[in-house]
DNA sequence: GGCCATCAACCGACTAGTCGGTATGCTAAG
DNA sequence: CTTAGCATACCGACTAGTCGGTTGATGGCC
């Protein structure tokens, strides 16, 4: 932890304090002293207390958007790759809970600029994940009663709301509600086994 | 409204303000500026800021209450009535939008015994939503595949979600997303048509 | 080798301003 | 007179961000 580079260890702890506290209410000296730097340290390496909310939501995108790609593009059924790829952003949003909680609290004190690139970029997401649903639905594997984005917006909003709610040491692993989340969703669209 | 007209009036428009800019970010001089009264007023009317906040908080949780409650014990089988519950809340959230982003993007900043009190009065209201899915799983109306809680979770989810996307002026209504969102429920518990 | 220049990394006292909250005063009603 | 219902002026605490300065490492030059 002390020979870590000074710029992460500011990003672990403002996280950590963000998530905690909420971006408002953490003063950038307690975010310093908490990473055992100063505040010239912590303004060398960003512009300023809003640069280090939006670098951390730059870092999940990022990871968020690659998995979902590798996975939508790769092997298996349809079936199977929105399975995989439901399962696997509830493990890993449920991995980084700190991340997600600062996300939906957050987002709205950002620069309205920054705001907006922000979002643009989790549309992207968004979108990706719909048009595998939307490819069922054209292929008649998926019921079509409900369209498509509004099918993904059901299924984030239970993604996103992980944070008020799933705790490390609770009674399911991240695994295991990714598991029971994906099969509601793959319920819901009307398909049967995964295996099918 | 004409009991306390200023009361009600700073109530308002703090929960204009506080959806708007963040509980944090909006300050008291805004709130008074905007309700057209000075701070003299708002701290007779209220002890604090965070008083301010909780009074919101408990106006949402009493009204959604009362209405599950109302329907619950209503009139109906119980496919029924759970879709009934499921459309309802998605309806009033949707018409009080400014209530729900308020709730899920500040209940971290009141002070923790508060917190502790608004936390309990919602899983009252989860757990009576909850009881509804249990009884149908118990009299194998429902699938119980996956466990009532993680279900309600995953519903509730999507519900608290609606403030990061639904818009009164968008192409659908609260009441379409409503009965959309209670389909999904009712197919992802393996239940038929709510008419059988 | 010895010497100097350069530069990123970091320090922390300081500024200028904002914040929630309070003390006190005033007016109209009972 | 008392009390409710405000208004106004003000306070101390705290904030994000700045800026002149220090330190240690590196590289070129003689």
């Amino acid at each position: 932890m002390k020979d870590e580079p000074v710029r992460q260890r500011i990003l672990a702890e403002a996280t950590r304090l963000f998530a905690d506290r909420g971006f408002e209410a953490t003063s950038v000296q307690e975010i310093v002293v908490s990473a055992g730097v100063t505040k010239g340290a912590m303004y060398h390496y960003f512009d300023s207390k809003d640069d280090l909310l939006h670098e951390i939501y730059a870092r999940v995108l990022r990871m968020q958007m690659e998995r979902l790609t590798r996975i939508a593009d790769g092997p298996g059924s349809l079936k199977q790759r929105l399975h995989r790829a439901a399962a696997d952003v509830v493990e890993t949003t449920a991995a980084n809970l700190d991340d997600s909680k600062i996300f939906f609290r957050s987002i709205h004190l950002l620069a309205p600029e920054t705001q907006k690139s922000v979002r643009a970029e989790r549309r992207r997401y968004h979108e990706r994940f719909r048009d595998l649903v939307a490819e069922g639905q054209r292929a008649r594997i998926f019921s079509d009663r409900v369209p498509a984005d509004l099918v993904v917006d059901y299924f984030f909003g239970s993604v996103h709301h992980l944070g008020t709610w799933f705790h490390a040491d609770g009674p399911l692993t991240g695994a295991q509600v990714g598991k029971h989340f994906a099969d509601l969703l793959l319920t819901s669209l009307g398909a049967g086994d995964v295996d099918e």
